[in-house]
DNA sequence: AGGCCCATGTAATCTGTTACATGATTCC
DNA sequence: GGAATCATGTAACAGATTACATGGGCCT
């Protein structure tokens, strides 16, 4: 049930389209959840129906009509429950951890390139978190932002997501330096 | 289809039984998964009606019986065959960020609540976890244990797991800190 | 002309979680 | 005496992915 109230945490900022929230949840702008769009539409609309969110269509013309979404009190109400009920630790699932757990067993050529990709993956996500930080503290320092500003929510999970994603290209960089570095010690004798 | 190839990637370096993958899927010292021993159970079952695994009963005197699982040859091409093909970016999902993404119009007391008890979890976590590691390397340091070891992938994704967990107690103490700053100064006028 | 962006959904399937069930042994 | 550990499962449900469906406008 946390995609509800992943996705009542986004409306917070701004009335959001379905469509722009599955841009934010699919390609991981939003840092605290991910989804596809076909769940997104499908939670939106139980979302609505038990009164959470409300809904209102905007018409366009040149483009396809859509329904802009905002947080109504007992949305509000809804994530209060949520925050004070209790957090399970989350858990690490990734593929390409299980690829490099099995890396004494297969194919080094593989995972080093997966790596690079990954590597490469991380470095273009820091960049775009970065510049979403600037925007969000504008003219002040962190420091000043994060004592003085009021919407600070979105600042420090966004901080999470990019020293993950740091970390995330360091480890992918160095155990693809490790494993070429292996395979060539391999190879010359 | 990854949980079939956690569990081919786990049982590589040694014969184990469901009991004891459950304790390490669970617990999360396999930090390249994380999974229910009902669904471990069941996805044993599947992979040695497939042949991936081969299971053999032991039986004991003062416990239940145990049933400890291998990799097939078979087993061991499916490994190559998923390290081969081209794994997906990983995502977050996580409860806490969720929470902390709506902290400006959720109770203060309750995050920051969460948050120091995920960041003890995470401190006891990278103990863990460094104890893993120096049993894994041995006498060796780490750098050469990374260029002669004969088995460095599960040595590999727990320096991931660890960065992982520091990052994470970090980031808590730190939001935490953040949040109980601005509470008192909130108070303080 | 072909491909991408906007915009929303349905249906089928696969994956993961929760609740339930059993039963002996060891530790405090 | 009560809790934790060992040991394995079944069944029901919730959550997530994949495939399919539609259709105009914009860019190259």
């Amino acid at each position: 049930m946390a995609l509800r109230h992943a996705l009542l945490a986004a409306l917070l900022d701004a009335e959001l389209s379905g469509y722009q929230l599955a841009k934010a949840f699919d390609l991981g702008v939003a840092n605290f959840w991910h989804a596809q769009p076909q769940q997104l539409y499908a939670e939106l609309a139980r979302l609505e129906k038990d009164g959470l969110i409300a809904g209102r269509e905007v018409v366009q013309e040149a483009r396809p009509n859509k329904r802009m979404f905002k947080v109504t009190e007992a949305g509000l109400a809804a994530l209060h429950g949520f925050a004070a009920s209790s957090a399970r630790p989350s858990f690490i699932r990734d593929d390409l951890l299980v690829k490099v757990q099995a890396a004494d067993h297969v194919d080094a050529g593989h995972l080093v390139q997966q790596l690079t990709e990954r590597a490469e993956f991380a470095r273009a996500k820091v960049e775009v978190l970065e510049n979403l930080l600037r925007t969000m503290r504008g003219e002040r320092d962190e420091d000043a932002f994060l004592r003085h500003g009021e919407r600070i929510g979105p600042y420090l999970t966004c901080l999470r997501g990019i020293t993950h994603e740091r970390a995330t290209h360091e480890w992918c960089e160095r155990t693809a330096r490790i494993l070429r570095e292996r395979k060539a010690a391999d190879a010359g004798h």
